[in-house]
Parts: C-alpha cells; structure tokens; sequence
DNA sequence: TTCCCTTTGAAGAGC
DNA sequence: GCTCTTCAAAGGGAA
C-alpha cells in the first residue's frame, strides 16, 4: 500500500490493530487479483477508503469509550494533525509543509487544479479554463491573487504557519476556509472550549479554530467577512447555551436570510439541533477546490462546477485523494467525538420520509432513473422532460421512481423525440462513433448542423459521449464538446489556444510557423472536413480554404470551409491558416512569399499517468467511447498539401488524436491542400487520419476522455458552453493564439510527448512551454513504447522542433542559396522519401512512421510502410 | 422562498 | 450482504 498513514498520538497505538492489518492485507490480496486497471482503480480507491476506515475504528476504539469531556480524549499532541487543514498533516515525500491542495499539485508535478497548466485529466483545457492568468503557477497565483481575507502572515489565525504558509494559507482561505468555510462545522463554543489547550485548535479541523481559538476568533470577527460566520456562531453560541451543540446548519447559505431562519430554527427546536453529517473526502476537497474552479472558469453553476470537480476528483492521484480521506476520516472521527449520539438517520429522516422504492428492482435500472440531465446531458436537452428543463423535478425519474419507469426504454419523451435508451450497450459505442461520426463533425458547425442521426444517436446516453467531445478531459472532461473534433474549432478558438499552451494538453497542436514574417499573420480559419463552415477572418489575404473530407469521423461529411487569413503583411496572397480539424488538425500558415517555409507535424499524447487512467476507466463515463482503441490514439497524418510556392510558406499539419474517435473509419483519411493562386489557397480532398494498423504492444499513458455529461459548447443554453466558458478569456486566447509561434507550439508538440515520458533536450533549442513545465507529472509511470533515449533520426521528423527547425533551417538555407521562391525540396529534408513534383514546385512527401511502430533502426527512418501514411507535397 | 441541479462518499434503512 | 436512499457543500436558476 503505498499510502500509508501517520498516526497521530493515541491513535497510534491503533496501528498494530487488527483490523488496520487486515486491510492491509486485504487489499494486497486484492491487489493480487488486479486484472484491469478499472479493476485497479477501485481498489485504490476502496483501500484509501477502507484504510481511513480502519484508522478510524481504530480511533474509534479509543475515543468513543469516553466521549466526555470529548476533546480531552484526543490526544494532546498530535503534531500532523496541529495545523488542521491548512496543513496536511500528512508528511510528504519532499518533507514541505505544504499540505495544501493547491501545493498537492505541485509535489506530484500535477497541477489538478489548474485547466491551463494539464488538468489531471490532461486533456486540453477547456476554453473556459481560459489561459493566463491561470497559467500562473500555482504559487504564483497564490502570490497574485488576492486574498479575501489578507491576514497579516502574522495575523493569520494559524501562527504556526510560517509567514510564507501564512500567505499561501491567505490565499487558501477564501476558497476552504473562506467566510462560509470559517464557520464551525462543529459546535463553536462547546463547554470543552474553555478547557482546551492552547495548541487545542491546531489539532483539529481548522474550522473550529476560529471560534476555538480566541486570537484566531479574533481575527475572524476583524474580517467583514468573518462577521457573518460570528453571526453565526453567535447564534450557534446561543443554542449552545441551551443544548451545548451547534448546528452547522446555521450557515448553510451563507445568507443572513438563512442564518436568521437557522438560528431561528435552532431556537425553535432547540432539542432537535440540526448536526450536519461531517464532510466526506469529496466533499471536503469540492469546498476547497470550488474556489478554484469558479476562479478559472466562468462557470457559476455549482451543477456545472461539481461535475468538473467531480471528474477532477477522479482525476486526482491516489496520494492526493488519500489526504482528502484522511482528512474525511478526521472529521468523522471529530464529528463523531462531538456529537458521540448523533446519527446520519437523525439528518436522514428530518426531513424526507426513506422512501424505499419498492419497484426500484424491477426497473432495470439504473440509468432509467437518471434524471434526464444526468442521463442526456447538457447538449441534449432536447430529450429532456420540459420538467427538467426547467429544472424541476424529472417526470421520467420520478415516473420511474414511481414503478413505471419502463416507458423511457423506448417511449417518446415529452417531446417527441424517439427515446432510444439504452444504457447498457457500451458494446455499440464504438459503433455509434463510427456511425455518429456526422454528428462529431457537423457538431462543430453549430447546432443546425446536427441532423436526424445524430439526433437519433444523441439518444443514447453513449452517443453522448460522441457528440461530446472525445476529448475534455480537462478542467471540463465532462465539457467534452469543448474539445470535440466535431467542433470544428478554429485556431482561434479557445479551445485551441489551450490545446496550444498548455503542456498539459493532449493534443496535436497545428501550429503556423510563420518565421519569417511577423507575427501578424495569424492563424484564422480552421476547416471541418464533416462539417460546413466557413470562417472568413481577413479579405486582404483572401486566402481561400476549403476542405472536404470524408472521413469516419465525418461520415460523408464534404463540407467545404471558407478561410481568409491575415496576411503577413506584405498581401501577396498571404495565406493564414487553416485547420481541419476531425481528429486531425491541418494547417497552413502562408507568411511572406518567398520566406521560409516549414511544414511540421505533430502528435501529441496524453502523459497521463497509469493511475489516472485507471481512474478515468473508473468514471462512468470512461466507457462511452472515448476513442481508447491505441490506434486512434497516434494516428498517422497524411496530408497533401499544394500551393503556390510564392504563398504557402509554412505548413503545419498535426494531428489531435485525441480527438479522434476509436474507429476504423476514422483511420483513413488524407488531406490535401493545395493552392490555386498566390492569393487563394484551397484545401480540399478527402481528409483523413490513419492510424497504426498495429496496436503498440505499450501504449504510453492515454488519457481516457470521459465524455461530460453532455455539454455542447455552442448551446448558449448549456452552462458549460464556449460562449460562456471562455467569454471572459477569450480575448486572451486570441492574444496568445496571435503569437503562438510555431516552435512555441512545437514545444509542446505531443507527439514528442508521447514518445518521450522525458522530453528529450532537442539539439535545437525549443521556446519554453507555455505554460506549465509539469509536462509529464506522471511520465515515470508510463510505459514507453520507444524507451530509446533520444529521439530517433525518425522521431525527429515528427518531433517538435527538431523537424520543424530542421526543416526550417534547411529552407531558409535553400532559399537562401537560391534566392528563389522554390521551395526546396524534400532532398533537403532529411526526412524521408521525397517526391520530386513533376512541376517546378517541389513537392515534400512527408512519411511517417506509424507513431505506435517501434521506432525504426537508425539510418532506415524514412522507410514508408504500409502504416505510414502521410504526403505533404507543397508545390 | 423553495426547490433543483450536480458531484462523491458515508451511513442507515430496507430487503 | 446487498441495494437503495438521503445528506453533506455550493450557488445559480427556475417556479
């Protein structure tokens, strides 16, 4: 068990228990018996559990005997447990104090808490994550974002905190143990208080510190916004008075309407004092992370906000999750102490009668009683009863709830739509991908582009998933429409952007290198094979893109987009770029005729760790299809891509296999681009991504996007959508997607992650991630398909910068040389087998080895097998 | 003003 | 022993 615990005091003397022994032993049974990682997972989270549960019998055993005076029994020193919450009073590796969630990131090189910097889902961030500020470091943002309560380092109701603790905790405040957090879970002024120990307050749950401890009580009154939690405790101290316990209920809204009402309540029914059950890991890690979220999203929604802090809860590393249970157990075990009669049933039966469902085994189940946000999603809507949609209570749930529930197997809900549940037929997810391809892409066009099948899909709780975004793993998993290919996401769209900057990010960024020009030419229009869009950023450039693409993805999806990017200046036909995006990002920067050219592409892939994917498999939404077949996870990209040899100048194709669907469709696709005048560049044929025919006997750590709950980005309705998410960084994504260069973007060329758990240092120097040097929090874990420790001469066609540069450094020098606009040619290009353009435009023919292939022996790099896919041909 | 939404986990009730 | 239900936090939204 990796995990182990820190007995505290007298709780100490319960590590020899038995029952603690047996757990462990269990769970080393069980671990024998690990089988799946799913598998896997449940029994790590089960042992945090049982182990906590242990400790806390054990505890049990030697607090419960005696349960007055209650704090009298703990142990008078229990040094982990001395700084309460604001602590960890759980010893970490590198021995910092650092007990804070924000910092648990950090000591384990995940930031789980920041969409920007690899959300522990690590996918790309969602747009709503926005970028800067969240790009900060956690500590950085510790130091820059202002406390809601700026206690003096040595005002701060936790002296023991060191100055620098005091302002991380300054920071941590608000969101854990913010006004509403300050109030006492617990009875704020037990008559226990006045006979607690000085030290008393520290070791316990740093939400009875304020009340318990009078310096800290003082400092909390001092605060405006402590004035509320006194409030407050003054009614709870005046229930007290009467009943010697405190309801925690008193600020449940925090508004001064609902503590009047609780204290009211608490006069009125004195004897039956509302005690609230003790917060469980979730729970606790939601309170502190909420602030978080809320921070970088826009999301206010706490429906919204707890689905991504639920699948960042299952994201969290074992180590992390552990603390929170540690932390739940310690609360039970205090709230257990204090309130030594109190019982969930007591709280259970306040206000509900138990409704026992009598039929509720008869109804096959499950998901049938999923009410229809849960079971639809936010993207489908449409499917919901008109109760749910307008939030009340689910007809169908409750009809369900009520015996007959069967009629949503096949019934028509309320609107019309055929009602096609079917809950348990993971068997047909992939199917549903291949066929529901349309959907993915038309997606991206908007709503209207949604037709009947998808509808129809959509009706499955699994096609959720596929028309969701295969990939929102990040700060928005569930927001998987953010990510989604079908999106149809331009470069410029958030979305994008965060795929660009974050390391964390999953995803084959398509990037423009733009070398030679300035940085104005930007990338604009982005092209969704399945889908019909157009995007028209620039008629000074007039650079035209089109694309179709047939695709499994797309289905037979010929949609044609229209770009106009921004020239680089000099209005020669300067193109921009365009993405096509289906799973595989094509791109094309036109900069300055003449100029540079470079053609770059890469993949990237998720370095999540094992235990995260086994955590994902865990989620329930793991099994929607999320593409996890290894083939689609390294597609091969074929592109062809032609132009003027005066107007394109950069290329950029990549790929986002994260974004790919797991289908065999899906695998065979090819771009073309090609460019009819200098001032046009048209990008059409068919757009395919190919995967490995051969699965990877290791694949690196996949994250598994679970699908959201089903929120469609462009539903101005949906709470979770791009309009809404990103509104308020939008701005900042264009701004940096503006100056993304080229090797920024190389920098975090997934592709090269992929392959090397530890970036390898590039012979040509690469620009700084972005963003959060936590590139691979978890690459040690991952097994490495390609264990060599350099790139191979192969590798670096694909990897980041040494192709990029490679190829860029090569051109520029041909240009050089021959001061001509012709490009030069693959010969130059010491990536494989060149094909000569039988015109005076070279054509660069682009091999990739198949990315899941083992890399090939040095000096036979550029062999095309017949997995490679892939011609960039720039004429 | 009240309820709902959403998440996970804990605990009790019911079978 | 298993399943089911309720509740814990949070705050916006709807009725």
């Amino acid at each position: 068990m990796p995990h182990t615990h820190t007995r505290h005091g007298s709780s100490g003397d319960d590590l020899g228990s038995t029952d603690e022994v047996k757990i462990f032993k269990d769970e080393g049974d069980r671990e024998d018996e690990k089988i799946s990682s799913e598998n896997l997972l449940v029994e790590e989270k089960s042992s945090l559990i049982d182990l906590t549960e242990s400790e806390e019998k054990g505890s049990k055993t030697v607090t419960r005997p005696d349960h007055s005076p209650v704090f009298n029994k703990l142990e008078p020193h229990t040094p982990t447990f001395n700084m309460g919450y604001l602590v960890s009073p759980y010893s970490y590796a590198n021995g910092t104090p650092g007990g804070l969630p924000v910092t648990m990131a950090n000591k384990i090189g995940l930031p789980p808490f920041f969409c920007h910097n690899g959300d522990p889902l690590t996918t790309p961030p969602p747009a709503h994550c926005g970028i800067p500020p969240y790009q900060l470091d956690p500590k950085a943002i510790g130091l820059t974002r202002p406390a809601l309560y700026p206690f003096a380092a040595t005002q701060y109701p936790y002296p023991m905190l060191s100055p620098d603790m005091s302002q991380v905790a300054s920071w941590h405040t608000p969101s854990v143990y913010s006004a509403s957090s300050f109030r006492t879970p617990y009875p704020s002024s037990l008559p226990i208080n006045t006979t607690l120990p000085s030290d008393f307050p520290f070791r316990f749950s740093p939400s009875l510190l304020p009340s318990v401890h009078a310096t800290s009580h003082h400092v909390l009154n001092s605060h405006p916004a402590i004035g509320a939690s006194t409030t407050k405790q003054d009614c709870g101290v005046q229930d007290s008075t009467t009943n010697n316990r405190y309801s925690r209920n008193l600020d449940t809204k925090g508004s001064s309407n609902s503590q009047a009402n609780d204290c009211k309540d608490s006069s009125n029914d004195k004897k039956k004092p509302h005690i609230k059950k003790p917060l469980n890991a979730f729970m606790l890690y939601m309170k502190e992370m909420r602030a978080k979220v809320v921070a970088e999203c826009t999301l206010k929604e706490s429906a919204a906000i707890n689905q991504i802090l639920g699948r960042r809860w299952h994201a969290l590393g074992r180590e992390e999750q552990a603390k929170y249970y540690e932390l739940a157990r310690r609360e039970r075990q205090l709230h257990m102490q204090m309130y030594p009669d109190w019982s969930s049933r007591t709280n259970a039966s306040r206000g509900k009668k138990r409704k026992r469902k009598q039929d509720a085994n008869s109804d096959a189940g499950g998901n049938n009683m999923k009410k229809c946000r849960a079971r639809f999603g936010l993207d489908q809507q449409n499917q919901w009863c008109k109760p749910c949609r307008r939030k009340k209570k689910c007809i169908r749930y409750m009809e369900a709830l009520h015996g007959d529930g069967h009629e949503e197997g096949s019934g028509m809900d309320d609107t019309g739509n055929l009602s096609q549940l079917s809950d348990d037929d993971d068997d047909d997810d992939e199917d549903l991908l291949v066929s529901g391809g349309a959907g993915m892409g038309s997606s991206g066009s908007g709503d209207e582009m949604i037709d009947m099948n998808q509808d129809k899909l959509a009706d499955n709780e699994d096609t959720e998933s596929m028309s969701q975004s295969l990939s929102s793993p990040g700060c928005l998993s569930g927001l998987s429409s953010l990510q989604s290919p079908s999106t149809t996401t331009s470069l410029a769209s958030p979305l994008n952007m965060n795929m660009l900057t974050s390391p964390m990010t999953p995803v084959i960024n398509t990037t423009t290198n733009t070398s030679n020009n300035n940085s104005n030419a930007g990338p604009l229009s982005v092209i969704n094979s399945s889908s019909t869009e157009q995007q028209t950023a620039s008629a000074s450039s007039q650079l035209l893109i089109s694309a179709s693409g047939s695709g499994s993805i797309s289905g037979s999806g010929t949609g044609t987009g229209t770009g106009s990017g921004l020239g680089s200046g000099t209005g020669s036909g300067l193109g921009s770029v365009s993405s096509c995006s289906i799973g595989s990002t094509c791109s094309i920067s036109n900069s300055t005729p003449n100029t540079s050219s470079t053609v770059s592409s890469s993949i990237a892939a998720t370095p999540n760790a094992a235990n995260e994917r086994a955590m994902m498999l865990r989620n329930r939404f793991s099994h929607l299809g999320m593409g996890l077949n290894p083939d689609q996870l390294f597609p091969a990209v074929s592109a062809t891509v032609s132009s003027s040899p005066s107007t394109i100048t950069a290329i950029s194709l990549a790929t986002n296999s994260f974004n790919c669907y797991s289908n065999a469709g899906m695998k065979a696709t090819s771009v073309t681009i090609a460019a009819a005048t200098p001032a046009s560049v048209s990008v059409s044929g068919p757009i395919s991504v190919s995967a490995p025919a051969s699965t990877p006997p290791s694949l690196p750590a996949i994250s598994l996007h679970r699908n959201p709950i089903g929120a469609n980005p462009r539903d101005i309705n949906n709470p979770l959508s791009i309009n809404q998410l990103t509104k308020r960084r939008e701005d900042n994504n264009v701004a940096l997607l503006e100056t993304q260069s080229v090797s920024a973007a190389l920098a975090h060329n997934p592709y090269t992650h992929s392959h090397s758990p530890h970036p390898h240092p590039q012979p040509h120097s690469q620009p700084p991630p972005l963003t959060h040097p936590h590139l691979h929090p978890h690459a040690d874990q991952h097994p490495h398909p390609h264990p060599h420790p350099h790139p191979h001469p192969h590798h670096s066609l694909f990897s980041s910068s040494s192709f990029s540069q490679h190829f860029q450094q090569r051109l520029s020098n041909h240009l050089a040389a021959t001061n001509s606009s012709r490009l030069s040619n693959s010969s130059n290009i010491n990536i494989g087998p060149v094909a000569q353009s039988s015109s005076d435009a070279p054509t660069l023919i682009i091999k990739r080895r198949n990315t899941s292939d083992p890399p090939p022996a040095t000096g036979n790099s550029a062999t095309p097998t017949s997995t490679e896919t892939g011609a960039i041909s720039v004429s």
